[in-house]
RNA sequence: GGGCGCUUAGCUCAGCUUGGUUAGAGCACCUGCCUUACAAGCAGGGGGUCGGGGGUUCGAGUCCCUCAGCGCCCACCA
């Protein structure tokens, strides 16, 4: 503590050196062996791995903060505790980027070929790829960098391989044609997962089929006994009536369903109708997926288009027919007069078309749910096709066990619900993706009809000895590779000492939007390849919002940019702002629009930590500290309630993190540090610090505010983890204690000390009062700060005033006083009454407003006379005696006592003025 | 259509699991202070019928029912 420390915070002049020092300290790094050997316990977080393409956003700050919070926590506490890094090579969204860029440079990605495209994108992922996780180093992340992983490394491939390999052995994996959720932009199919639903406001249109000649007295019968649905044309044909929200499909429609059991229309099951505009002749048929009660009771079918009809075909042998091409145009399969009409175009001309020959009966408002790209946002169009999927059933099936019996725990609780519910009505997986980008899928097909899936690439067909194979040309889904993270990170399938070590992991820290792409993925596949859970813990943490509650996104350029935070105000001050905010369950709003003003709190604090700092530093001076036991005689009040009120604040802390209480921890601490630390204890001990002070005092308060500021710069370094870590390394330490060689890894207060002291905390509560009292009085009166003034003290219980006597310097010092005195005064003064009962009288001759001051002391008898009523009312109660626990009651009891004493002595008071 | 969550100070939110001091915090606001750690600060203060209604209870912000508003997730009603 030689040089001088500027009385301001600057983060950019402490941050990245100690970062730096951090690194090359090798805090991060945990070999298996520091498990193996050294019998620590191991406690792993492997990160949720942000695309290849990303720069940080404040959700990743949020995100990242929490689990080095953790990670940190844990490892002071001893813990061999490893955060595994890397990044996913993020299918969709990194191929998008590229297309993007070819398309600004005027190509199209077949300009290139696949080869020179996926060149091109690794050469991209090469130079910008991992831009993330050095940037997460700005922020503090405690990472083990000797273990950056990419989802799409050489090891990592092995083992989507050999997961895709297993699993279709065991005929989880299959190939087959269903209608998938296609993109017709990005032009590839889409999970379930990935067609994300959007209300939005349509139309349902009804429209009119003639029926064929053929079906005509059934249609007629049928429209006697009351089917609404069948009606008459003005050219006499009959028709019946169905409904759309999408009528360019009924240009595929094969068919027309009915419920099997439907009065209305048994006679016109296998009837023929003509499909307008395409004069094919298609089949009423029946299937219970109808529901009789919902429009006319009849559906149009569209196989190739949609589905449910697809599944309806499937009961009932109706044809497939596709009349679009993958870029959602009429196509083939369209009449002549369509093909070639983007969807939305053929909408309005099949709609004009039918309106011309009188066959549209209405239309009308209708809200649905439409799906779109998740990453591009086109509107997903449902396609017939042939992909990969992988059969869920039995796989959700240990994950679903392991909520049900708790081996995983979500929180916030209600997760497991969802979790549980998800995993209950879980749907087969679409995993082939028509992108070059990713996971090639490992299947060959050979001339002679033979498919070959290996985890080796095959050079010739075992059936028919060709070479002439052709490998599948699609990749697997980005999340195919990302739920085998946990594990594929430490070099599964190779057996290792790392697996062995670090499988399974703790805990999994992310946004609940990916509870089910990932996290309900990662949990199966762990189950399937290691036999037990990934984790154990999932915390699901808030989404960062702006003052209106929208999400930050960059499309709505509502966004923060953490770095633009972390170099204008520091990486402490904007973890503080997020974890303070990160209550259990609840979104974080931020105001971009002011972000000075959204992280002025953390700023704030980080900067008050530096100053009290600061201010210790100088006080405590390069003289040798003794051991806090050996000063133990020597402690004032505030000394051991100091020290009393630091293990409070350490096992409080404790018990959040393990909790996962967040908020809970910072805001304990921050009031912790600067409502009690700097508020009170350096006040009262400053006067104490200075050399000319006694030295008994003097060495006491030194020996406890070295100790308590260790102790809690230990605590909050989890949080704000550089300014602590700078102030700590220049503690004085006391003598014969040994220092740790970094905070980073000093070990986490255990509260354990003996030093909670009720008695003690009992009457500094009543000297801070008395303070807090005497402060407000002169503030009323309108007394000058510079002014000294007497003080009067009067009752109290017994010893309150022998207190006080002990610590008349500082309460001098604290209150302005100048002199104290224990007995009444002669004229009139300001009162207050204290709640321990003793009292304060100022004698404010001329200052006083005698009026006023009877006024004051009326409000105050009549509040605290309410408060009584109250309290004896209820001690009135027998049921309420009777009922309550009895320290209750006898809470009560104390408080009824109290607030009468107050009263009645303010009434003397009163009674002595007005005389 | 199901499921879940939210509604507490001007703003953002704790507190509800396990009912029991006079309901808290940060920011904002008002007043006085550049008191040699810190004006990004110190000291003092104002501000809430805990969304409406009903119920259980000696006692409800907390538990139950109900209504209203907002939000999220899931789902094949054409």
């Amino acid at each position: 503590m030689s040089e001088e420390l500027a009385p301001r915070l600057d983060p950019r002049a402490i941050e990245p050196a100690l970062y730096k020092a951090w690194e090359e300290g090798g805090y991060f790094h945990v070999p298996a062996s520091a498990v193996s050997e050294d019998g620590r316990e191991p406690y792993v977080i492997v990160i949720p791995p942000p695309n290849v393409t990303d720069r940080l956003h404040v959700g990743h700050g949020l995100n990242n903060t929490v689990q080095d919070v953790l990670i940190r926590w844990r490892r002071m506490q001893g813990r061999a505790s490893l955060w595994v890094p890397g990044t996913d090579h993020a299918g969709i969204a990194t191929q998008n980027v590229i297309e993007r860029q070819l398309a600004a440079e005027g190509l199209r990605k077949d300009d290139l070929g696949r080869e020179k495209f996926v060149e091109r994108v690794w050469e991209f992922v090469g130079e910008t790829g991992g831009t993330i996780l050095e940037q997460l180093k700005a922020i503090g992340a405690s990472c083990d960098w000797s273990r950056t992983r990419f989802t799409l490394d050489d090891d990592l491939q092995v083992a989507v391989r050999e997961v895709f390999v297993s699993l279709y052995e065991k005929d989880l994996v299959y190939r087959g044609e269903y209608i998938i959720n296609w993109c017709p932009r990005c032009l590839t199919a889409l999970s379930n997962e990935e067609a994300e639903g959007e209300e939005t406001q349509g139309s349902l249109w009804h429209l009119r089929y003639p029926l064929s000649e053929a079906a005509a007295d059934a249609a007629r019968s049928a429209a006697e006994a009351g089917a609404e649905a069948i009606g008459q044309l003005e050219d006499g044909r009959w028709y019946l009536t169905v409904s759309t929200t999408r009528p360019e499909t009924m240009l595929g429609d094969t068919g027309v369903a009915v419920y099997p059991s439907d009065e209305r229309y048994q006679a016109l099951i296998g009837a023929d109708v003509v499909l307008p505009l395409s004069g094919r002749s298609i089949p009423i048929v029946a299937d219970r997926h109808v529901d009789p009660e919902f429009g006319s009771g009849m559906v149009k079918v569209t196989p190739a288009h949609d589905r449910n009809d697809f599944e309806i075909a499937g009961r009932t042998g109706l044809e497939l027919l596709d009349v679009m091409t993958p870029d959602a145009k009429m196509g083939e399969g369209a009449p002549e007069a369509f093909r070639g009409l983007d969807r939305f175009d053929a909408r309005k001309a099949v709609l004009a078309a039918l309106a011309e020959e009188g066959l549209v009966a209405g239309q009308e408002d209708h809200t649905l749910s439409v799906p779109h790209c998740y990453r591009c946002h086109t509107v997903v169009e449902p396609r017939l096709s042939e992909q990969w999927f992988v059969s869920m059933k039995p796989l959700a099936e240990p994950a679903l066990e392991a909520s049900r019996d708790g081996t995983i725990t979500f929180t916030p609780s209600h997760w497991k619900r969802v979790y549980e519910h998800w995993m209950e009505n879980i749907q087969d997986w679409c995993i082939s993706r028509q992108l070059w980008w990713g996971h090639r899928i490992p299947v060959w097909y050979c001339a002679c009809g033979e498919q070959i899936v290996a985890r080796v690439d095959p050079t010739e067909c075992p059936k028919c000895g060709s070479s002439d194979l052709e490998q599948d040309p699609d990749v697997l889904d980005t999340w195919f590779s990302s739920q085998l993270w946990p594990f594929s990170v430490f070099g599964w399938p190779k057996e290792s000492e790392d697996l062995d070590v670090f499988y399974p992991g703790h805990v999994l820290s992310t946004a609940p939007e990916i509870l089910f792409f990932w996290v309900a993925r990662m949990i199966m596949m762990g189950y399937e390849f290691q036999g037990e859970t990934p984790f154990t813990q999932v915390y699901l943490h808030g989404t960062v919002r702006d003052m209106k509650g929208r999400k930050m996104s960059k499309s709505l350029g509502n966004g923060i940019d953490p770095l633009r935070v972390v170099e204008e105000f520091g990486a402490d001050a904007m973890r503080y702002t997020l974890i303070s905010q990160a209550a259990v369950g609840t979104d974080i709003s931020l105001d971009h629009e002011d972000v000075e003003s959204a992280f002025a709190n953390g700023r704030n604090f980080a900067n008050k930590i530096w100053n009290a700092g600061r201010f210790a530093l100088m006080s405590l001076g390069d003289a040798p500290v003794r051991p806090i036991a050996s000063v133990a005689d020597d402690m004032a009040l505030e000394d051991r309630w100091m020290l009393s009120r630091l293990e409070l604040a350490a096992s409080e802390a404790t018990r959040s993190l393990e909790r996962f209480r967040l908020h809970d921890v910072a805001e304990g601490l921050y009031h912790f540090f600067w409502g009690e630390i700097c508020d009170w204890y350096l006040e009262l001990v400053k006067t104490r610090l200075r050399p000319e002070a006694d030295e008994a005092t003097r060495e006491a308060a030194r020996s406890t505010l070295v100790t308590v500021l260790d102790q809690a710069f230990r605590l909050l370094h989890p949080i704000v983890p550089f300014v602590t870590a700078e102030l700590w390394s220049r503690l004085p330490w006391p003598e014969g204690a040994e220092r740790p060689e970094d905070l980073i890894i000093a070990p986490w207060p255990t509260a354990d000390e003996g030093w909670r002291d009720e008695d003690v905390e009992r009457r500094m509560s009543d000297f801070q009062s008395l303070i807090v009292e005497v402060r407000r009085l002169r503030k009323e009166y309108g007394v000058p700060d510079a002014q000294r003034i007497g003080v009067h003290l009067l009752g109290g219980p017994d010893g309150f005033t022998d207190g006080i006597v002990g610590q008349l310097a500082v309460f001098e010092q604290l209150a302005r006083v100048d002199r104290v005195e224990m007995s009444a005064p002669s004229g009139v003064g300001a009162h207050a009454v204290l709640p321990n009962g003793g009292e304060i009288i100022i004698p404010l001759e001329g200052v006083i407003d005698v009026e006023r001051e009877r006024t004051r002391m009326r409000t105050e008898i009549e509040r605290l006379d309410g408060l009584v009523m109250g309290v004896e009312k209820r001690l009135a109660n027998d049921k309420f005696v009777a009922n309550a626990p009895e320290e209750v009651v006898q809470k009560e009891r104390d408080k009824a006592a109290q607030m009468g004493d107050q009263a009645s002595k303010l009434r003397e008071k009163l009674a002595g003025l007005e005389a």
